[in-house]
DNA sequence: AATCAGTTAAATACAGTGTACCGACATGAG
DNA sequence: CTCATGTCGGTACACTGTATTTAACTGATT
């Protein structure tokens, strides 16, 4: 066999960095950030690590089990960086956290409220929120000041989120889009079936997102506060 | 050729009554109800009606497509069926609609929220809404309040099917089941570093997911009946 | 009436998916 | 040195959504 000095052995092959599911669920979210949830699949997770597919089952063991590691890795995002002011300002930061995360990572609509989270971040941000609300009444009150917030911008989020799909999928901004395209929404209102509606997309201004978002989270704190003030009602 | 009298001459076969949107939709429906979304294929769907799998690409063009067909189908049992009395019993029965449609049809969880709904029936029951409210106040303002309320239970549904189905993952209730075998979560309580959580694990009694639901429901309908008096604030 | 066009249905084909399984290889024991 | 053991990688299977090709039937035209 032909000797080689140390200069040209070859480098030996890049033993590819240890896998841990840190490494696994990065990739993992690099790809959804790219490509959305869809693009996700354990083959191309395995082939950005340099790694054939069943590896990933050693530290994984379905694909669901990646998806709640991924929102848990996000869920890091959310986690309050210092304590907040009072417990309003608490479920409003921990509301606009979710929302600009969701917005970084668009794909965290189509997981949000679909499981429960019991992740580790998932868990001290409840937490965190469970702390700022505490002792303000009893228990149940409590919890269901949280859990009513906590549904609002669940479902504030995607909606908002699929709304920004479906323009983006036109090309054109929601309001416009109703009244231009949409073929069978205009037909519709065409009919005259639906005054109402017509009227509201007739009348409508378009809203910034993040202020009607706001909006409604406020209203919401505000019944919070009114119950909070008086849990027996 | 044997003569055959009227009486034992076969049947002719079974010409698979022609195919339609509705009768697509009602098999997918059927197959999603028997065994949620993942069970619905392109494949199972066209088995069940006799047909080869790309007939049915002659009515749908994209099995995204289908899923929307389906949640308008559902939208239909959600219409009222009645006048309501007031803007607050409109969204509360649209509320409550809107669940107990989905506790019939637990898919409609993972769906609900995930794209805009512009079927016909979605649109009939939003005009519906939309005329139990109009006039209360200036667009933008029914708009948001429309909005903030179907944000709400939009969240509390995904949250409360989520819920039921790791329930029934572990066959324990849901708050035997923290306490029981959650065997990630428990760890984590005793690690002390969820004191506040912890507590309300102990401390919380099971509360009925409908009355919670109700409850919240509730609270939001006050805020938005403030708002609507105020329309400025 | 026979042929052909054109439309419709069916079958085949492809590129991917999640994951079960199995065979090779490394490592430690006797 | 041999053998057992257990880990790791690749192959394989059953299935997905959908494009495309082939077959069959219908209706019109010579």
């Amino acid at each position: 066999m032909k000797s080689m000095t140390v200069w040209d052995r070859p480098e030996p092959p890049p033993r590819p960095a240890p896998l841990d599911r840190e490494r696994i669920v990065a990739a993992a979210v690099a790809l959804a950030d790219e490509g959305g949830l869809e693009a996700v699949s354990l083959r191309k997770v395995a082939a950005r690590l340099d790694v054939g597919p069943m590896r990933l089952y050693g530290y994984i063991s379905t694909k669901e089990e990646l998806f709640d590691l991924m929102v848990d890795e996000v869920y890091a995002e959310i986690l309050p960086e210092e304590q907040p002011g009072d417990w309003r300002e608490a479920l409003r930061g921990l509301a606009h956290r979710t929302r600009h995360a969701t917005r970084r990572h668009e794909w965290l609509a189509d997981l949000l409220g679909g499981r429960p989270a019991l992740g580790p971040n998932a868990l001290a941000v409840t937490e965190a929120t469970l702390a700022a609300v505490d002792g303000l009444a009893d228990v149940e009150t409590v919890m269901r000041a949280v859990e009513t917030v906590s549904a609002y911008f669940t479902g504030a989020i995607r909606r908002e989120i699929a709304n920004l799909r479906a323009e983006r999928a036109t090309g054109l901004s929601d309001r416009d889009w109703q009244r231009a395209s949409g073929p069978h929404l205009m037909r519709m209102l065409a009919t005259g079936r639906f005054p109402a509606l017509a009227k509201v997309v007739h009348d409508g201004t378009e809203v910034d997102a993040e202020v009607s978002f706001a909006t409604g989270l406020d209203w919401v704190l505000d019944a919070v506060a009114a119950k909070l003030a008086r849990p027996t009602a």
